[in-house]
DNA sequence: CATTATTTATAGCAGTCGATATATAAATTC
DNA sequence: GAATTTATATATCGACTGCTATAAATAATG
């Protein structure tokens, strides 16, 4: 049973695609609708009708972006066989995706609004919520490490996780301001020094 | 010789102060003219008389800012005695500054505009080259400490200040998400476990 | 005093923002 | 075919943006 109405004359999911494109290489703020509507070949009506406002499609293309990209980083920590090779694995990963143009450098989520009073309140908590919920998948990753043997228990696992978690989210900066893929994989494997030593 | 027409009726530097501090917490997008004369207490004119433009207005918080809590974090790359000291000095202190609320957490040069397409491209360019400058006097302390014997010839300078560099900027998001001064501080620790070390 | 110089407050400029009212076009259902 | 439903394009809406023209207020200068 086919649609009852005018068929759209567009592609839905490309349309989000190119949404997400935009809003990771401009953020949130420096898209506009018109930027929008010209990328997506949309008037403003069609855009509204099937994405329901500007933050709406901004949280669509951010679970898009998750679900791509983002996941080609962070599912390390389930598929390595070590705590250790996990997090190497992750932080190489950020270093070549980072630097690939597809279609910005950087992340997505550390990057599309700056974590500001004053903007969308509810846009920067959304990021920052999924920003905690990598360290936080780093932290359970690390406590198993411990439980398992691979660290020593006296591993202070929460700072452990926020260092990993600071270069991880430092690279989307040095990616943007231009650091070359080389440099990026360098620094993953200085931050893996850390790993073992009591600070 | 006192000035010729009507007396300016406030304190300039006080007023910078406050605009340094919004521009600091809100970011140069999402501080509006508005909000600065309400809380700067200035009528626009008089804002635009003083300060030339809002562009301009930012550039000198941004001195200011570099001039101040900023210089705190990056003078010890020339006070230490070592090189290892000076980053860690560096490292441990700007984990103290950006846990402290004065009157924002994290760096200004880092967050307060997004280096994105579609914003103000001279301030985003500005705010790159503070960054870049900052990893050249990382790179350049490095060098020094190669030639003197600190660190071994074959060390990567380049790459080890990009290192040093992520784990600082990284700090600034950390930070902004809330991490607690202590574990900053076990951050900084942990990254100075790849000094002397061979990625 | 009158003149000149500078700052002040009021009001509003043109432009952009996100979002929509209206009317037309294109499909299914009856 | 007529009626219904959905998507489209045009033309805005009110609110806000950075910024400024105008004129009143306050000082030194002559």
């Amino acid at each position: 049973m086919a649609a009852r109405g005018r068929p759209r004359q567009f592609d839905r999911q490309e349309a989000l695609r190119k949404a997400m494109d935009l809003f990771w290489r401009k953020g949130f703020d420096n898209t506009s609708i018109a930027d929008l509507t010209d990328r997506l070949g949309l008037s403003p009506p069609s855009l509204y009708a099937a994405f329901g406002s500007k933050e709406q499609l901004f949280r669509e293309a951010l679970d898009l972006y998750a679900q791509t990209d983002g996941s080609g980083i962070w599912n390390h920590l389930e598929t390595a066989p070590t705590a250790k090779e996990a997090v190497h694995r992750l932080l190489r990963a950020t270093a070549e995706r980072y630097t690939a143009s597809n279609p910005a450098r950087g992340c997505m989520i550390v990057l599309s609004a700056p974590q500001m009073e004053g903007g969308n309140t509810a846009i920067c908590g959304e990021l920052k919520a999924r920003r905690q919920e990598n360290v936080i998948q780093l932290e359970e990753r690390l406590r198993q490490a411990v439980e398992e043997g691979e660290l020593t228990p006296a591993t202070d696992v929460a700072a452990l996780a926020s260092y990993f978690a600071t270069v991880q989210q430092g690279m989307s900066i040095q990616a943007r301001d231009g650091a070359s893929r080389e440099t990026l994989l360098a620094v993953a494997d200085y931050a893996m020094a850390a790993w073992g030593t009591a600070p």
